[in-house]
DNA sequence: ATTATATTTCGACATGTGGCGAAATATAGG
DNA sequence: CCTATATTTCGCCACATGTCGAAATATAAT
């Protein structure tokens, strides 16, 4: 359903499509999408809607918290060939390996723990 | 040079990404790519700055005509790889089988005979 | 040289987009 | 039921982007 173009447009973002190279091989929840990213939560969420729209990314609701993951069987062909076409690329920004490496830290402690730094700042 | 960001946001446009399909497999001239899409000489001679800048497109002058092809062997991988992917896209948008016609009736005239018509309105 | 003309650059404008904070929503836990 | 809280929605703002027409540029033709 969304062609080409609502696809590349939800990709055309760089946060986005750092986003969307942190959930290369797992589900994420929106804070730590948010904690990676350094951005409002607001905002984070709304990205999230954008790809999810493009059927670039499912969420799944768990209590309180949202997890996201690159979507898989429902994906639209042209979606997940751009999906492993960005996950694949090295040289995508000049972030690739920062983030790489703060994620790793984020995944080291809970959601809960995140949640309740963010809130104290 | 240039990065996936890039890359994407030249593609992240309706009109450009008809312009990248129409050229492939041939080489088009600004007013043969201005008559495609219906749009001023100038928007179309920006779109075409864009598309080059992200290494997606190569100009090459000949006389007053600037004819344009997709980039080859200068191209970034990343690059190559969207080209084909997006030329091989079948359900690329609603323009694409509209485009492929009106293409073929363009082809059959000469540039000199668009820009005469052009011109004219 | 002067004129014609294909394209690009420039200036202006309307619209789209990314960002935040505040308010709304939904759910867990007392 | 009431409170706490993770996320989303809403309203707003600054800035980016797509578009055009006019002016500038470069080249062909007379």
């Amino acid at each position: 359903m969304p062609d080409l173009v609502t696809i590349i447009k939800a990709l055309a973002d760089e946060n986005r499509l750092r986003a969307v190279r942190a959930l290369r091989g797992r589900e994420l929840c929106v804070c730590q999408i948010t904690e990676l990213l350094g951005l409002a939560p607001s905002t984070v969420s709304k990205h999230m809607a954008i790809l999810k729209q493009a059927r670039l990314v499912e969420g799944r609701k768990n209590g309180r918290w949202m997890h996201y993951r690159l979507s898989s069987n429902d994906t639209p062909t042209e979606a997940r060939q751009v999906l492993r076409w960005i996950c694949g690329s090295p040289s995508m920004n000049s972030h690739v390996q920062q983030d790489d490496r703060r994620l790793k830290e984020i995944l080291k402690i809970s959601p809960e723990e995140i949640c309740k730094r963010q809130r104290e700042k």
